[in-house]
DNA sequence: AATACACCATACGGTTGCGTATGGTGCAGG
DNA sequence: CCTGCACCATACGCAACCGTATGGTGTATT
């Protein structure tokens, strides 16, 4: 008889997100995803928004630096972790990314938290691109790009977008880091 | 006392879509937007399935060359008419755009209309590229590129989006447009 | 004027999901 | 051993929606 804690139940949440988008965060599914009954989930939880709540919070600390450190993990020189960014991003969780999208059309306190999580990573792809010897400007316009190109992939809904996406990645790489 | 026909609960159902989701297109609310009782809905609807393909049809052949009369109608050379793209959106239901990605993705029916209307973008963008003296491969990606980057903003949930890409979109512009 | 039909109101049943109340169970410490 | 608490099961009320059944109302037609 595995005993669950909260914990438990937000990865639940999250990976019901993933899948279903917010409709499919409803209490009891999730406990018989656990093999769980309601009465253990009102027992973490004073409702169904703490819950979300909760979700939001993890997903704003573990997702945040998830493209930097995608990147990161690539290494080499600007040109190329550039153009591997999409292959790195195989590990990341992207339908969560998207089902968060779709959450925030419906909630400000989920916009912000995006707004949050885009300002931060348009910041760091901007000094990448800064560090191939663009000028700040041009830098952030680039870094904009590319960044919103992702989040627009991730979200079109489409099954095999990430293989064009790094085809389109590596032929335009070379633009995106060429000054003047 | 206003009848209604068909086309009516159409149009509230795509408002009430761009407005809060699939979620918020109920038969028992869009009725009482429409100051008339479900009596009215199920005699021209069969169901909410119905409400929802009628609405998908209407979407995709309202929508899908929106984003080229877009730019169409901004007029001018290519370097003009894709540093305006983004000012020339103003007239499109941006919102209803966004709830399609997220309805897209719990229905395999609206990813394929949605990968349908990104195609069609996405070429007619890509012709316009090479119509400025760009080669043909290199084209397709930064048209990818451009489009997505915009699909990305607009289901990013920020309210204050379009002034920044305004701005990125004035500055990227002769990158796109430049060869080599 | 009577009839037919398009359109809508009203009232109901069924399902689903949230939340609550309360009782049960296993493991800790005394 | 037994008592207390953390954790869970069970059972219920409640509200929101979907869909159906059936009756009502205005307008056009003959």
């Amino acid at each position: 008889m595995e005993r669950l804690d909260r914990q438990s139940w937000v990865d639940a949440g999250l990976a019901a997100l993933a899948q279903g988008g917010l409709a499919a965060v409803r209490v009891e599914l999730l406990a018989k995803r656990l093999s769980v009954t309601k009465g253990s989930f009102y027992w973490h939880f004073p409702g169904r928004e703490a819950l979300l709540a909760a979700m939001l919070e993890v997903w704003e600390q573990r997702q945040t630096g998830a493209v930097i450190a995608a990147v990161e993990a690539a290494g080499g020189p600007p040109e190329e972790r550039l153009a591997r960014l999409s292959a790195a991003l195989s590990g990341l969780d992207l339908r969560l990314e998207a089902a968060m999208r779709g959450w925030g059309a419906a909630d400000a306190q989920v916009r912000a938290a995006l707004g949050r999580a885009d300002a931060r990573r348009c910041a760091y792809l901007q000094g990448l691109i800064e560090s191939a010897g663009v000028p700040p400007e041009p830098a952030r316009a680039r870094a904009r790009l590319v960044y919103f190109a992702l989040i627009g992939e991730i979200a079109s809904g489409a099954e095999d977008w990430l293989a064009p996406h790094q085809a389109a990645m590596a032929l335009n790489a070379p633009m995106l880091l060429r000054w003047p």
